[in-house]
DNA sequence: GTGAAAGCGCTAACAG
DNA sequence: CTGTTAGCGCTTTCAC
């Protein structure tokens, strides 16, 4: 009978509030739930979780969750549209207020389901025309990026991409790094960090030609910083100095770039502002009287962050 | 009526897969939990899922329990007791079949109310003698941490700890530096990366003159990897170089410290055999025969990783 | 094999 | 302000 419903005087509800001690009692979720048809609960899809970008990010969401009485359910789905699909179907039999996709794959039937069962969501660090979503603007942070290397004296950078990059943000950062060497009259190139990742030396050996051989490249603007950091270490391990030889720009602003051994000038993505309006956009859909209307986008000024993995070019 | 129990005819099971098609029908976890009285859910409780040693873990244990047709709750504790308390409250309400404590603070009650509930929990990563515990032998450990570092010559070796660990793991790393430095008859010396990491300009050249000091410190132990990183980042700000001047070993074995650049010598715990033998016992006990009496403990070996952060001392 | 019935612990709606 | 009542959608038990 006392569950912040005011409706009661202060007699009762201290003879109550003694019971509830006496026994031992505590309220079942479960039984609410039902009734409501509904959890206190929102549901987090994320990629890989072991990558600390996203980590810290469903922190952010766990903290400001709980914050608001919700709990928060977290699946990996290795960016599996297909384990995705499922985590979502199971998100929704548990009857989830909400979803978070800190990752998604842009399959369709995913939306349709979530739709279908009114369950908002929405969709965060990626961009995503058709549910409301919260990113970073991959276009002016990949144009900073290369306004830095370009103001450095650089003229032949390369585009990193790569399999832990999921697809639409990895088209979009290739696009706007696209956008903006052209913008200077400059020739993109874009190159796959599964090539030297594989362990073959022979594809290590090439990346060292690409940027030894006369006229070879002298930048590379990475997809994100994890690729910055195991390119910074290919590139080292042939014989290969950053910054003197080449430099290397990363995307995201993770932690451990900012350590002074590593020291990656990135474009930062700031993760507290991406799990505030996140977590806003979501709660104004779960309300009572949820706000309707289309998807509604919240882009991000990210942030270039100088540190020491970029220098004048060394060799013209 | 088809729920997996067999006791119905192909006719009537295909008329109802047909239904549950047509009707688009998604079971209701809700109401199948309150009629169990327990969710297919694990709560998972972690320090700071910001760090990718927990966040690894978290993964890991994700992945198991979702095999298993559960679902997991992470919720953050900052590793307050408080609010580990209040989250363990709430898993409760929530029905969980079971929780996984990445980080426990050591708080009676929390343990108590779990008992209260029969709810089974298993602490991992950290050394719980109450509860099933699946842990990495710290003594043996840090005993192999002092045991290169002795053997490439170090004898004056301090440990280093702070507040990014957990009272009972601090311990009993501590313990096992004193042992294994006492066991070389060697004495142990201890410091807390909370002063230098305040910012003080004083403490970090404290830091240094602790190092180029005749008779200073050529190694140091620390508690874990973060620390360790953080370490060698204040060392070298004070122009010490590692492991020239000084050598650092870490403890945990994350990611970030493999990288070239860094390059950590460290102990490593294998996180897939926590998480395995952690949701293992934890299992055993959330059958409906559940697997009952007092806690049984596992202990991981630990695995040195030598890296380039550690070499015989410079100078005496 | 199959259908009907009871009830998990709670909330909401209503009558006192 | 307070007590009573009717389900939420499922599982379990029991009669058919």
């Amino acid at each position: 009978v006392i569950r912040r419903s005011g409706r009661v005087s202060a007699a009762t509800r201290q003879r109550v509030l003694d019971s509830i001690e006496a026994l031992g009692y505590r309220p079942n979720s479960l039984a609410r739930d039902l009734v409501r048809r509904r959890a206190n609960t929102i549901g987090v899809l994320v990629g890989d979780l072991a990558n600390t970008f996203y980590a810290e990010l469903a922190k952010l969401f766990e903290v400001r969750a709980s914050d608001a009485e919700y709990t928060m359910i977290v699946c990996n789905t290795d960016g599996d549209p297909g384990l995705e699909l499922g985590r979502v179907e199971t998100l929704l039999e548990r009857g989830v207020s909400g979803v978070v996709m800190l990752q998604f794959s842009g399959h369709g039937p995913v939306l349709d389901q979530l739709s279908a069962a009114r369950v908002p969501v929405v969709v965060v660090s990626c961009w995503e025309e058709r549910t409301d979503c919260v990113a970073v603007d991959d276009h002016a942070g990949m144009a900073a990026a290369v306004e830095h290397l370009y103001d450095l004296g650089h003229r032949r950078i390369a585009h990193v991409t790569g399999p832990l990059l999921e697809e639409s943000t990895r088209a979009s950062r290739y696009a706007g790094f696209e956008r903006a060497m052209r913008a200077h009259g400059l020739e993109p190139q874009r190159l796959d960090a599964a090539t030297w990742e594989g362990g073959d030396p022979g594809a290590a050996r090439q990346l060292r030609e690409l940027v030894r051989q006369p006229g070879g490249i002298t930048a590379f603007a990475a997809g994100n910083d994890i690729m910055a950091v195991r390119l910074i270490d290919a590139l080292e391990g042939e014989g290969l100095l950053v910054p003197r030889d080449v430099s290397v720009v990363g995307f995201d602003g993770i932690e451990l770039a900012g350590y002074a051994r590593i020291g990656l000038t990135t474009v930062s993505q700031p993760r507290s502002a991406l799990a505030a309006h996140g977590l806003a956009l979501l709660t104004e859909r779960m309300r009572p009287q949820p706000v309707v209307g289309p998807p509604r986008h919240v882009q991000i000024a990210p942030q270039l962050v100088v540190r020491h993995s970029t220098a004048p070019p060394g060799r013209g």
